[in-house]
RNA sequence: GUCUCCGUAGCUCAGCGGAUAGAGCGUUGGCCUCCGAAGCCAAAAGCGUGGGUUCGAUUCCCACCGGGGACACCA
């Protein structure tokens, strides 16, 4: 399906140009056509405001030239009426027959529902969270992984073959704190006394990992080297993290790492090429990135005094790594702790004579978690943060996925932790998800008392369902610009707004009464209607990640369950808490 | 201080330069013998301030006010 946004702009500026060829309007370059949904739908479905745009090079009343292009249109099949409004407005309304037919094109395209294609025959990359190995996952870090794992969704939804990456910072300093921490945790419980690092990691979590060592491998790694420590530890988390995100049903194809920087020696290349082209230079015992060279207020350090790198520069060849790998687009979703060191990245990249533009950065703001009135601040080497298996625990993961896309990336976003426990029956996931519910019952009992919608005449469907599925042929246009302008949280206010006209029509429009008496040709109608309503709906659960139940259970409140002895179940569409 | 993001209804948020700015929650009032009331119907209530660009500004630009974030030889 093409959108018909599109469709509606080709008809009007074949107007616009009949009518210069007919020499009613004069010779003018047509302008870019944005054909828009006006907000009263007594203006019909689509409007187009060109004869204001044009007014200047026409010299004439908007509403006239609005007449003279009318006049030239041409005949569509699946416009019914194009009327023009003051001051300008050319309103087009679709063909209410032309709408119903949609139903049965809906249920054949099925899961692939409003597949669009401008991706098609290329390649993305979105990498997504890509927090370090040195604890469990932060609600913050999933805010990122949310919003990326989504947009990788509709990348897919519009064509592309898509890879979604993390990228594992398994080098560097941080880790070797980390592994200190655990083996000075692991000494402790050996009843050793040790000193705890200075900077160490004080969470819980690293006293769990130096039990799990003790659990396994006995007091045999008390002499063992830090950097044992450091890669079992990495790994552990590593495991962890993976199984927190699998839980809100991010699933990375890749994980790239930090550590291949250095075995293939790219990170020192990086650096040797940069002082070829005269872009590095010695300082103070430490190797300076000439940035200003290229625009940015400072030069940078990439290697310090101590001989090893900043975080700049393995991540300057990691992203020469993406851009070797020939992506058509890379996403990058960082927090808005990166948003200062991310155009330094992609400096790094231009220095090195790659052409950046394929990048895109998505930065979103930081969560803030408040809890009985009081900010929690969220810091993973304090110890003291909410975890992303915590607050699954509490609110499920369709509501994490949902109340984060649901708020623009570019805006704080306030978690109240009592609020979400609270929300239970309130809350507009279920509503969503009721949707789908609800059509999914409307099948089962039709199955139930053998009736079909086969031969089925959508012509006898109402007005009411016609406006659901007026609704329904949005979604093209939503997943058009979620793409576009990268915003993910188009796709959840579609979502709720589909459900907002969908249950006052199920309210009303019913497939089987004991108390109407419905004509056979209706009934089979109406439960095609639903059936396609069902599939819209579930396309745009899934596009979100969230599951399509079928049944509407309530979900147990959590007892003491961890992330660990959760069961997983990604393939499935129903939700078993 | 510099850079950056954000100020839209009581709350949490949508809003793609267009016509009467939307939704959920909350509030108030009215609805369940029928596909699950996790629902339906209705009401009250809003663009931080001041300029500018434009035929038209919540949307773009500038200033100000208020809030978040970033400004390392940490990642």
């Amino acid at each position: 399906m093409s959108l018909l946004r599109q469709e509606i702009a080709a008809v009007v500026r074949q107007g616009i140009g009949a009518a210069q060829t007919a020499g009613t309007l004069p010779a003018f370059a047509i302008p870019v056509l944005k054909i828009e949904r006006p907000k009263n739908a007594s203006q019909g479905d689509y409007a187009s405001a060109v004869a204001m745009q044009i007014q200047k090079q026409v010299g004439k009343p908007p509403l006239e030239i609005a007449k003279i292009i009318q006049a030239h249109l041409p005949q569509t099949g699946f416009l019914a009426a194009i009327e023009v409004a003051p001051p300008g407005f050319l309103n087009f309304r679709l063909s209410d027959q032309w709408v119903a037919e949609q139903v049965d094109h809906i249920i054949a395209a099925g899961d692939r529902v409003f597949q669009e294609s401008q991706g098609a025959g290329k390649t993305a990359q979105v990498e997504y969270v890509s927090a370090n190995p040195t604890g469990p996952l932060s609600v913050h870090r999933i805010r990122g992984g949310v919003i990326g794992d989504t947009l990788a969704n509709l990348l897919q939804a519009v064509g592309y073959a898509v890879t979604r990456e993390y990228y594992f910072n398994n080098a560097g300093e941080q880790m070797n704190i980390l592994g200190e921490s655990v083996r000075a945790r692991y000494l402790e419980i050996l009843g050793d006394s040790v000193e705890f690092p200075k900077k160490g990691y004080k969470g819980q979590y690293i006293r769990m990992i130096a039990a799990m060592l003790i659990a396994f491998k006995g007091d045999t790694m008390r002499d063992a080297p830090v950097n044992d420590f450091r890669t079992l530890a990495a790994t552990a988390i590593m495991e962890r993290i993976k199984s927190s995100m699998r839980r809100v049903n991010i699933v990375h194809d890749n994980f790239f790492l930090e550590n291949s920087l250095y075995e293939d020696n790219s990170v020192w290349q990086t650096v040797d090429e940069l002082r070829k082209r005269d872009l590095a230079y010695d300082k103070d015992g430490a190797v300076w990135f000439k940035s200003t060279e290229l625009g940015d207020e400072k030069d940078r350090v990439i290697v310090k005094t101590t001989g090893a790198p900043t975080y700049r520069l393995p991540d300057m060849a990691y992203h020469r790594n993406k851009l070797e790998r020939g992506f058509d687009l890379v996403v990058d979703v960082f927090g808005a702790d990166h948003a200062a060191t991310a155009p330094q990245v992609l400096l790094g990249v231009k220095a090195l004579g790659y052409d950046p533009s394929v990048v895109r950065t998505i930065i979103h703001q930081m969560v803030e978690l408040v809890e009985g009135g009081e900010a929690r601040r969220m810091s993973t080497r304090k110890g003291d943060f909410v975890e992303l298996d915590e607050l699954v625990d509490d609110v499920g993961p369709d509501a994490v996925r949902y109340f984060i896309l649901a708020q623009n990336p570019n805006t704080g976003m306030v978690f109240d932790l009592e609020l979400a426990r609270t929300q239970g029956d309130e809350n507009p996931v279920y509503r969503i998800q009721n949707a789908h519910v609800r059509c999914a019952g409307i099948i089962r009992k039709t199955d139930e008392r053998g009736l079909t919608d086969e031969g089925a005449d959508l012509s006898k469907l109402g007005t009411d369902e016609l406006t659901v599925i007026r609704k329904m042929l949005e979604l093209g246009e939503v997943i058009d610009r979620a793409v576009t302008d990268m915003a993910p949280q188009a796709l959840a206010a579609y979502a709720l707004e589909l459900a907002g006209v969908f249950h006052p029509v199920y309210d009303r429009v019913r497939v089987l009464s004991d108390q109407e008496d419905i004509p056979l040709d209706v009934q089979k109608a109406r439960l095609r209607f639903y059936r396609a309503a069902k599939v819209v709906l579930a396309r745009t659960l899934k596009l979100m990640g969230m599951t399509t139940p079928e049944f509407m259970e309530r979900r147990e409140r959590p007892t003491e369950t961890t992330a660990t002895d959760v069961a997983i179940d990604t393939d499935s569409d129903n939700t078993e808490a």
